[in-house]
RNA sequence: GCGGGAGUAGCUCAGUGGUAGAGCAUCAGCUUCCCAAGCUGAGGGCCGUGGGUUCGAUCCCCAUUUCCCGCUCCA
């Protein structure tokens, strides 16, 4: 079967089982934002929780943090978010190529340079050593007409960002007559703000509102909270703060179900770590992080990085951990030597100290950072379409069947234990109930009698739920059941007293520990 | 955002210018059978939304919204 085909039964699956509706749904949907469902949510907690332990209760120099999703406006200032998130866009109507129209305008002013630097090379040539570059760009004409063009542009493309004035960009590149270089053509769409970052009012009354972002990533919160941890928590260097969070993104294409989501979850870990040992802890983390998503079990041949050659702003080695989803490998985790530019820009425009003081050197410095940033619904996604699995199976009537089955790692999975009588009399239903009442505090327990035995066994696969107990007239006399496991389909008769053991053993984080190491 | 396709029951889909159907699913009862399809019955849809044409629109036209594919974008 095709993969894309593969993908739309998953999300049709993840409708039908409650794991993800769109959001909004009886009023049309509400683009790229999806609510998770009565099992998505156990799965996504348990997605969570299995990432904050192996953070912040494995490692002794990692604690968390929950740091709210409003923040002072200026903190996106020092990111850089406020001039990264702005982008004034226009489209080539012939071409259909979309271009930042700033950068359309700054290559328009590289054009006049590199005429005027023509001109000097060809001077050079002509004049050689005693040529005096400045005074020969004063006094030709050609250079100095194109100059003025330059100034006279610059100025007015200065003004009309600063403006914000997207009518005035517009009217700059048809006054310039620039053209799209694939069509060639000057057919432009007007320009447009894509803001990607949200904003609210923060302020009841008009006057007195303040404009505030919806925070675009958690890692700010850890950023400015770093003092507050470092001394109330006497961390030493290296050490990490750990989050997990909401950030949003008014993404201009959100597709792909919870791929790319305007509302997503983060979970995001940052190491404080020595100047100079940054790229060592780079290389660790990347180690690290990619031992835990192997950890589950989907196969590693479905993992690679993906090495950034253009490097963000602020970082001096990045990489992403790809996962082969059902439409290809995408990013599902990054992990960034950020340097200390977060710690410094906060340390400029907050106006105070940011730094350590390492007894070992005895002078005080700016922590580098290294970054490790999942998204908890990308990381959703790739445990529900590598557990997603269709099998032809053979029938009691002989017929060929398709089972469907959502063999999560039983860690993850919403249900660990559906409790089922084999029929609903003869005291069954009571003996089930018994059972789920001695294990509810430990496991998450589900009854079902409805319909065939076979049939239940069905709804539980869909589900991904790893063991089925069944309650028959044997354990009416020998207080012994039937479990039956998911992946398999076999069934053992086990003690209803050793059940707790048997599943606890089976959905122990210490094994997938011990990987991490 | 651009181009293309689609939107009818929880799911998969029929259907017609005269105010809607099937299979599966759901629920109740019977059946008691350890791997989904036994019997009986029930609930559920202003046919994505708004406007237009028409005596009358789920169907034709326009707009809009959502989803899918491609492009584009992506610290």
């Amino acid at each position: 079967m095709a993969q894309e085909d593969i993908f739309k039964k998953l999300v049709a699956h993840c409708k039908e089982y409650g794991y993800v509706f769109q959001s909004s749904e009886i009023y049309d949907g509400l683009g790229a934002v999806y609510d998770y469902g009565q099992n998505g949510v156990e799965l996504k907690n348990n997605i969570k929780k299995y990432w904050w332990d192996s953070m912040v209760r494995l490692n002794e120099n990692i604690v968390g943090i929950d740091s709210a999703i409003f923040m002072h406006p200026t903190i996106w200032k020092a990111s850089g978010h406020v001039d990264a998130f702005n982008d004034p866009l226009i489209d080539n109507k012939d071409s259909k190529k979309r271009y930042r129209a700033d950068v359309l305008i700054e290559d328009q002013l590289a054009k006049f340079e590199e005429k005027m630097n023509k001109e000097v090379e060809k001077a050079k040539k002509r004049f050689g050593d005693s040529f005096d570059e400045q005074q020969f760009r004063e006094t030709n004409p050609r250079i100095i007409a194109n100059q003025e063009k330059w100034n006279k542009l610059h100025v007015r493309f200065a003004k009309a960002l600063n403006d914000s004035d997207l009518a005035e960009l517009k009217q700059i590149i048809e006054d310039q007559e620039i053209a799209c270089p694939i069509s060639g053509s000057r057919n432009w769409t007007d320009v447009r703000q894509f803001n990607l970052m949200f904003a609210t009012e923060m302020g009841s009354t008009a006057e007195g509102a303040s404009k505030i972002f919806l925070r675009p990533e958690t890692a700010q919160g850890i950023f400015v909270n770093y003092l507050n941890v470092q001394k109330t928590g006497r961390m030493k260097i290296p050490f990490g703060i750990a989050q997990i969070g909401k950030a949003f993104r008014n993404e201009i294409v959100a597709r792909q179900f919870i791929f790319r989501m305007r509302e997503f979850e983060q979970m995001e870990m940052q190491f404080f770590v020595k100047p100079g040992t940054e790229l060592d802890w780079f290389d660790k983390w990347k180690n690290t992080r990619i031992k835990w998503h192997k950890s589950l079990g989907f196969g590693d041949d479905n993992y690679r990085f993906h090495e950034h050659e253009k490097l963000a702003h602020y970082a001096n080695a990045a990489v992403d951990v790809e996962f082969k989803f059902p439409f290809g490998f995408k990013e599902v985790e990054g992990i960034h030597s950020r340097t200390d530019f977060d710690l410094s820009q906060h340390q400029e425009y907050s106006g105070k100290k940011i730094q350590y003081y390492d007894p070992e050197l005895g002078e005080s410095y700016v922590p580098y950072v290294v970054e490790t940033s999942i998204g908890v619904d990308r990381m959703f996604l790739q445990v529900i379409s590598a557990s997603y699995q269709e099998e032809e199976i053979e029938s009691s009537n002989g017929k060929k069947d398709t089972r469907i089955v959502l063999k999560l790692p039983p860690i993850l999975a919403p249900v660990k234990l559906a409790v089922m009588p084999l029929v609903k009399k003869d005291g069954l239903p009571e003996k089930a109930r018994e059972i789920i009442d001695e294990l509810k505090f430990d496991f998450n327990c589900q009854y079902d009698e409805k319909d065939s035995i076979g049939k239940r066994y069905r709804r539980q696969d869909a589900i991904g739920t790893p063991f089925c107990v069944t309650i028959d007239h044997q354990t009416m006399e020998d207080q012994t059941v039937t479990i039956r496991y998911r992946d398999t389909m076999e069934q053992d008769r086990v003690a209803i007293a050793d059940l707790r053991s048997i599943i606890s053993e089976q959905i122990s984080y210490k094994q997938l520990f011990a990987n991490l190491k």
